[in-house]
Parts: C-alpha cells; sequence; structure tokens
DNA sequence: AACGAAAACGCAAACGATTGCATCAAAAGA
DNA sequence: TCTTTTGATGCAATCGTTTGCGTTTTCGTT
C-alpha cells in the first residue's frame, strides 16, 4: 500500500468480485445488493480509494480540466482574473492548467498544442500583444472546441468575447475631467492592435467631441509598453515642448497615469492643481500613493468567473455558443481620487 | 476528421500496418524500415496527429504535470512566484496546475484530494494561514510523494523548504532604521504560527541587541490579516497611546507597512522626518508612492523556479530528497528609499 | 537447394475505469 | 413441478498508447 494508490481491482479481488461490481457499486447503481455496497464501500474507504482522474478522462475524452491562456500572471488584472476563474471552475470540479506566454506569439500557439494533447475540455483566453492573426483560434473553434475569450479579444466568427465596457470607462473618465475643468487632455494609449485600446481611444475621442472639445490626433500618444518608466519619459517629452501645454493626462493603465504624474513632479507641476491624472485598471497602489490616483476599475474576479462560467456551460451543453452573438460587457466604475479633483477652481 | 483526433489507430488503419509499428516508426525505434517510417511520418502529418497525453499518463503513471497549491493569486509575491514556476515547468515540458486556498486549510486539503486523484507527478505548496497541522502533507510525504514547500513552510521531517532569508532580510532592514537614528522601532508582526513571520521577529530582535537596544515585546505587535487598513487602526491605536511614542514601523510586508505611513500622516506625523517606515516584499507599488517606501526584496521569480526545478529533480530521480536536509534560503535585498532616510540631523 | 540469421512487423497485455450484454441463481407464478 | 420473472453479478470491449515477445519475410551463405 505504500507506494501506488489503491484501484478499484484491488477492492475487488480482495472481495471475490468483479471490478463492474466494485464500479457499480461505488456509485449506487440499481442491481446491486446493499450487503455488497456496504462492503465496498467499508474497504475503499479503509484502502482510501480515490478514482484515477486520468483513467477517467481517457474512457470519457473528458479531462475536466480547462486550459488558461494569459499574458503575464504577474500583471494585477490578469492575477484577479484567474482568481475569479480558479474559483468558478473549483467549485464546478473542474481543474485549471495555466500558462503564459509573456505575450509571446509562438509560446501562446505551442500552449495550445501541449493543451490540446491533454484532451483539455475548452480554453480561456487574452492572447498576447504580439499576436496579429487568428488562425490558430479559428481552426479550433471551426473544429468545435470551446473558447472564450476575455480582456484582450479578437474579432473573429464564433469567438466568445467577455470583455470590461472599455468605451464607457474612458468616456467616463475623460468627461469627468472635463467637468473639472480640465481642457487639453492628452490620451497616453495602448498598443493599436488592441481591442481595447481602440476602444478606450474611441471613448476618448466621443467625450471631448460630446462636450464641444475638438479632438486632437496630436494628444492621443501610444505607449506600447504600458511600464511607469516608458510613460515618465513620453511625457516628460510632451511637456517639454513648446506647444500649448496639455493640462490632463488619461492613461490606458494605471503605471502609464503614474509615470505621468512622476514627470509632472520632475516639471515642477502640481497634480492635480495644474495636472490632472486619470488611469486605468485600479490597481491596488492607487488608493496608497499622494495624490490618490483616480481610476477607471475594472472588475477582474467577475469577469473571470463570468468567462468560466460561460465556457463551462458550453462544455456541457447548458449553452448553445452559436446563441451568443454578442461581446458580453462588464461594467465598469470610475473611482474618482485626488489627482483628478481640482480643489482649487 | 471535423471532431476527434487522429489516432495511432487511424494512421495504423490507412496504412495497413499495426498500432505498434506506428508507435515505433514515430518514435524512431530501430527495427523499422525506412520507408515505413517515412510513410508514418507523412500521414502523421497530415492527419496533424498530436499524442494523446492522457492515454500516455495512464499507461507510465505519469502526467507531466505539477500541482501548485497557493494561498492567493492576486498577491504580489505569489504571482510572481507563480511566473518562476510556470517558466521552468514550460521549459521542461510540464504542465502546471493551480489552486488557490484562499487561506483556508479545508481547501487546502480538498485540493491535495483532486491533484492526487489526477496523478500529479509533484506538489508545490505555501500553505494557509489558517494551517496548524500538517498530517495531510506528512502522510504524503510517508508515501513518496515528492513535495516541495516554498515561502510558508512547515518544521516536519523530509520536507524540502525553499525560502528567503527572512531573518537576514529583517536584520537588514532593522539595522538600517537604527543606523539611520530611529531607537523605538514597533515590528508590525504577521501570524505567529508562520514560521516566516518568526524568523522576522528573530531578525528584528538580534537586531536590536546586536546595536545595543532592548527588545521591548509591547513593540512587537501582530497584524494577522496584514492588510493596510489593519494597519493603519492599529499603528493610530499606538500613537495614540501615552506610552514613549515609537519613531519607527517595520512591517512584516509592505501593506502593513503603508498603513503605518498613512496613520503616521493621520496623526500629522512626517515620515521619515519624525518616523521612519520600512516594508517586506518591494511590491509595485513602494517606488511610486511619495515618500518611496524602503522594503526588502524577495526574489519571487527565482524562489519559483528553484523550488520547481528541486521538484522536477526529484521527480525525475536526479536528485534524491534524503540528501537535502537543510532549507534553501535565497537572499534578500534591502531597498533603500526616502521612507527610511533622515535627511535632517 | 537448404539453412540460419537478421530485419521488419504483428499480437496481446497492460494502465484504471465504465457499460452493454450475457449469465446465473433464487423467488414468484402457473 | 416447471416455467417465468427478477435480482445480482460477471464478461469483455473500450478509451490511446507502449512494449516484451513471437512470427513472418527477406537475404546471404554454403
Amino acid at each position: 500500500m505504500k507506494i501506488g494508490q489503491a484501484t478499484i481491482k484491488d477492492i475487488a479481488r480482495e472481495l471475490n468480485v468483479s471490478s463492474s461490481t466494485v464500479s457499480r457499486a461505488l456509485k449506487d447503481y440499481p442491481g446491486i445488493s446493499d450487503e455488497t455496497k456496504r462492503k465496498v464501500k467499508e474497504l475503499a474507504a479503509k484502502l482510501n480509494y480515490r478514482p484515477n482522474a486520468i483513467a477517467l478522462s481517457l474512457r470519457k475524452s473528458r479531462s475536466f480540466t480547462i486550459g488558461v491562456i494569459i499574458p503575464e500572471v504577474v500583471h494585477f488584472f490578469f492575477s484577479t482574473v484567474i482568481s475569479g476563474i480558479e474559483e468558478v471552475a473549483y467549485s464546478r470540479g473542474y481543474n485549471v492548467i495555466l500558462t503564459q506566454t509573456n505575450e509571446k506569439f509562438d509560446r501562446e500557439r505551442s500552449s495550445i498544442e501541449t493543451m490540446l494533447s491533454n484532451q483539455i475540455d475548452g480554453f480561456l483566453v487574452s492572447y498576447s500583444k504580439e499576436t496579429q492573426e487568428f488562425d490558430h483560434f479559428s481552426n479550433l473553434l471551426d473544429q468545435g472546441y470551446p473558447i472564450v475569450f476575455f480582456d484582450r479579444v479578437p474579432d473573429i466568427p464564433k469567438a466568445i468575447n467577455v470583455m470590461v465596457d472599455d468605451y464607457r470607462g474612458s468616456y467616463d473618465a475623460v468627461s469627468h475631467l472635463i467637468r473639472q475643468g480640465y481642457k487639453r487632455i492628452v490620451h497616453l494609449a495602448g498598443p493599436k492592435n488592441l481591442t481595447i485600446s481602440k476602444e478606450r481611444i474611441r471613448g476618448y475621442k466621443d467625450a471631448l467631441t460630446d462636450h464641444g472639445i475638438q479632438v486632437d490626433e496630436n494628444l492621443i500618444v501610444e505607449c506600447p509598453l504600458g511600464t511607469d518608466d516608458e510613460s515618465r519619459k513620453i511625457t516628460a517629452e510632451i511637456l517639454k515642448s513648446p506647444a500649448q501645454k496639455p493640462d490632463a493626462f488619461f492613461g490606458n493603465n494605471d503605471m502609464a497615469a503614474v509615470g505621468a504624474m512622476m514627470a509632472c513632479r520632475d516639471a515642477g507641476l502640481k497634480v492635480p492643481e495644474d495636472v490632472g491624472v486619470v488611469g486605468f485598471s485600479n490597481w491596488q497602489f492607487c488608493s496608497m500613493i499622494e495624490p490618490g490616483l483616480s481610476s477607471v476599475a475594472q472588475p477582474g474576479f467577475q469577469m473571470g468567473a463570468k468567462a468560466t462560467e460561460i465556457l463551462l456551460d458550453i462544455i456541457e451543453k447548458k449553452l448553445d455558443p452559436e446563441q451568443i452573438n454578442e461581446p458580453i460587457t462588464l461594467p465598469t466604475e470610475l473611482l474618482i481620487r485626488k489627482s483628478s479633483v481640482r480643489t482649487k477652481n
């Protein structure tokens, strides 16, 4: 008993019955005497019997495992999403196998391969920044594999997408800045191949237009990396230029916003008096820095949970993927802190 | 070909050979003609054959999957550890299945159960705060299951532990505060059942003693939750008390340290002029807040990577677990920022 | 022409569990 | 007493792959 788990065969041998009987006894099938059931269950408990999930998977061609592919675990937002995924999967009896792509396209593809080898029941995907074409996903969808995309979602047929309402979040943030009296608002944008970046840019533009401010394309600057260092440098550059100085920064993410704040401080500008700043994602540090950084909160946990629920429903045929034509959007919430509130007036 | 992957049998049937031949041809076994090998490989490529990892696992009683059990994914430190784990596992051809316990003992146990069912090759564990007894781990170790503990490690026989040098990190941090002239240093300690908390307390005490300062047990206050809110309240309480006021706070983690900073600010005390603060973990926000929070950096990625390497070496019999008697400690690094540097004086 | 050896391949069991169908006994009905 | 029904269990195939051993084919040698 030392090595190797007890199997149904072991129980069968010990009790002088067949494996079939043991299997059925354990699952309370009709047609097995109460006496036998009792003995089987007793011995099973005594031997600490645990069904071999691998054997089960092979038999049923189902692994009760879902594969999660994300760019990077260490991003706070993604870690909250994982938490949501894990929570739902666990409660419904599924395992989660995880790989991060580190934003590499090749790794995204090879991860899919190994997961397919492992007879994954379905995929949960947020694709990498490098990914520009989506054949590897389309093929899977065509073959009928369940996939739910979240946050970074592709624009391909049959894809089921769960995302936050980036447009609305961006629109709200920029409107808020305008109401606070800021007029020349720079948008530190994300990589333009990502839908989320595009949506946020769209929200930014519409907010300006709706408030009677003309969009100046020069004020939309791309920050591909999304780090504070990058945005700090870019912002410093902007502040140095002789053109009419901006008086607010709306970051595609919180790191970019923080970088802008630092650059402003470096340039001797005060936040929020001289310059307003709003970020996106509501990372933990937003409430800890001084001044507190206003930010658009994304419901990461809910997103992970929702995406997983949909995926499992599809896997378990409770839901027909054909019926979902619209992306599922989750509401954002603008959290207003000091960085964007003009106290003087 | 729509649904269901091509199997070895499919290839065999198509080519009028046996499965054995196909299997051997694919792996370049001797005793198969070059001609056959060519044909098999060609067809395999054409059918997009992918070996069924589940069947393989069943046959070899090996799953090439390791199970990771951690308290919470959303902790920055743990997410860096996961990243390290994932990196090494991926490069060595293993899958990672992940569960978080949410600090619950029951969930820890049930996670182990499901992982055992899934024929996990080994465990990587950081146990929950609720966990007080370790039979569920001891049993596994006795049965010969490979387990490597990290960060939160148990004091039980045969356990292989990977941890940061908490003692040294704590000692360095407190010594630094003393050298800056702070004298009454409060330690916002972690749960005392965790080895890491104990080690940090030990480092705190030794640093004081070595610098000729007597340890005052009243200055060691437990912050079981480790949140900023909790520590903010506790710190406020301490500052209100009539006793000789402390002039520095050393947090068991960064959140606790930030809480202390906020409480000081609330009380009208300036950091670092009046009060010095040092945290532990070096979360991302440390460099973003004002003043920057000095902190002891823990090499999370390296810890995950190291633990995984050891585990895989044990699994692959490259390493004999009996040979490891000492915990593996990774060096910490004290990052000094403004919060603990007295400029006046 | 005949024999032996090497080369190429197939058979079948095994991993652990499930399940349609057959089998056997005992109990019920005629 | 003999047939029919019901209840309890076993057989064997299956999922996809590997592998020890046996079988067949093809040569080369004498």
